[in-house]
RNA sequence: GGUCCGUUCGUCUAGGGGUUAGGACACCAGAUUUUCAUUCUGGUAACACGGGUUCGAUUCCCGUACGGACUACCA
């Protein structure tokens, strides 16, 4: 079996969206796998299109991801360059070949005449392409105008494309790794164009004629590209490679989460969940997109979540790392149909990833949260927090949202905890408590909860009945970590001052 | 419109001629937690429809419906 080398080949026209990571993992999954390689081959040849940044946006995203790329624009490899814009003169070449071979011809028409075909064929009820084989000879191309009249407008300068020449009422019949067999007649194909009137190929051309410079073995892309792998295929033979033909494997698609329809920026925007791995400034539009990163996503989690949408390992294990999707993947069990893009699903990957880091990390990152408020804080505060959160948030930077009390006395209490649990027994504890708190040199979680028993003993209230009233006092909040941990981290005089705060300003209600 | 592709719980999916149609997320309930969350246990919930083939079809075949992709000198 011949090496396995695939390639994702994004076109840089502006961030890569969530889709395209996923399709660079299935690629990437079957090279590491298969002992592959991994090609990253940009394809730029839409000049128009083409938007400063985005190239160095899709290197970084991959990386951030953990995709690593063999061979590229970056990388270097064997069969450089890795940019179709700078392999110009070797589509020219390939066109020539497929002209001098009879598969291509020049075509002449304007705008207005393809416009012009477009309205005749409408007329009369036409459901057939427009430029084919059919109707190529009613228009200006060297089949039609000759050889010395093609020569005549050539050397003048005229302005042309080159067009495949598609052969009449042939079945074309491709096998696609995920779909089995798919086949469609000629006659609904169009002669397309091969070579644009600048001189650069299009799509279809530098698509084919790069997977084969480049030895690709496998061809792993979106189901938007099956409609135009026939041409493709017919491309193949008519260059003579038809045994170097890689495999084709279409990908179902990320539809929206509600109703149907690929997934969209739009759709994202609208449901508040990013579409980017990274950050991303349109530098047309000036427009700023929050990526997946800076959402706090972790990579490992992404990529999990990723896997799962459109293959499953055939097992009832969920969680993988890269290298054990590397393991289970395959293409055979890559499913048919779209996956509805779930981001509750994701933020659940998130949570468990984040909670098998270890503490330490999420300390570092909290520290840095902190360094960015100006607020000071030990490491081994910082510690203490993570290890008390960890278990209750999604994503790392809820360690800052969700824990401001272990910094700041809170200036709000929560309502409904107060208008429920806030009352004279409550009243009692709390002050009892605090009075015994003042008394005592040595203070941690272990004595705060000894300590807080003993009032409630004396006073025969049950601790049930006066928790929720503590825990508001002190953060402000009706639900968070444990409680007498967050007394250790906060302190034995900045506990008592919250009690006594509290004590002082919230209404005494009697109830 | 045409061509191609698809269709199992709300979502991601397993399965496959005879199953109590399995798991995960979400949701709901109970337990535990002195509180919230976690955790644990349990629960609701699916084979698009119609014809065949067959002793038997969710599974195979054909239609229908629905959905999607494509239909550029964009990728």
């Amino acid at each position: 079996m011949k090496d396995v080398r695939v390639r994702f080949a994004p076109s840089p026209t502006g961030a890569l969206h969530i889709g395209g990571v996923r399709t660079a993992l299935y690629n990437f999954l079957l090279a590491r796998q298969q002992g592959g390689t991994m090609i990253l081959r940009i394809e730029d040849t839409d000049q128009n299109r083409y938007v400063p940044g985005a190239e160095q946006y899709i290197m970084d995203s991959l990386e951030w991801a953990g995709i690593k790329i063999d061979e590229g624009v970056r990388e270097g490899g064997l069969y450089a360059p890795y940019r179709q814009s700078e392999r110009k003169h070797l589509y020219q070449q390939y066109a020539q070949q497929l002209l001098s071979s009879g598969h291509a011809y020049y075509a002449f028409d304007t705008e207005q005449e393809i416009e012009a075909l477009r309205e005749r064929q409408k007329a009369a009820g036409s459901d057939q392409q427009q430029y084919s084989s059919a109707t190529r000879t009613t228009m200006r191309n060297s089949l039609t105008l000759g050889a010395e009249e093609t020569k005549k407008l050539l050397d003048s300068g005229t302005n042309y494309v080159i067009r495949f020449k598609i052969p009449e009422n042939e079945k074309v019949v491709l096998t696609d790794l995920i779909r089995g067999e798919v086949s469609v007649n000629t006659t609904q194909l169009d002669d397309k164009v091969l070579m644009k009137s600048d001189g650069m190929p299009t799509y279809h051309l530098a698509n084919v004629v790069d997977d084969f410079l480049m030895k690709i073995s496998h061809v792993i892309r979106g189901e938007e590209w099956l409609p135009s792998a026939p041409l493709h295929v017919l491309l193949y033979k008519a260059f003579g490679w038809e045994k170097d033909m890689p495999q084709f494997a279409h990908l179902p698609l990320l539809l929206k989460p509600d109703g149907n329809g690929k997934l969209s920026k739009r759709d994202a925007d609208r449901m508040g969940f990013p579409i980017f791995p990274l950050t991303w400034k349109d530098p047309n539009t000036g427009e700023q997109s929050k990526g997946y990163r800076e959402s706090g996503y972790l990579p490992e989690a992404l990529i999990n979540f990723l896997a799962f949408l459109g293959w499953n390992p055939g097992t009832e294990q969920e969680i993988f790392s890269m290298d054990e999707l590397i393991q289970a993947f395959s293409i055979e069990r890559i499913g048919k149909a779209g996956a509805k893009f779930d981001i509750q699903k994701a933020q659940w990957f998130n949570q468990h990833y984040l909670r098998a880091k270890p503490d330490a990390e999420l300390a570092t990152y909290l520290l840095k949260t902190l360094e960015q408020e100006n607020i000071e804080c030990t490491k081994e505060k910082a510690l203490k927090i993570c290890s008390a959160m960890k278990e209750r948030i999604a994503f790392p930077q809820e360690l800052w949202e969700h824990g401001k009390f272990f910094f700041a006395a809170p200036k709000t209490f929560d309502e409904s905890v107060i208008s429920k649990k806030w009352n004279t027994e409550a009243r009692q504890v709390l002050t009892a408590f605090r009075n015994a708190l003042k008394e005592m040199n040595a203070f941690d979680a272990t004595i705060a909860k000894s300590t807080l028993e003993q009032v409630t003993t004396t006073l025969n209230i049950g601790m049930g009945k006066i928790m929720q009233a503590l825990r508001v006092s002190i953060t402000g909040l009706g639900g968070g970590p444990d409680l007498m941990m967050i007394m250790e981290i906060i302190g034995k005089a900045e506990t008592v001052n919250r009690i006594t705060f509290a004590l002082d300003t919230l209404p005494q209600h009697t109830t």
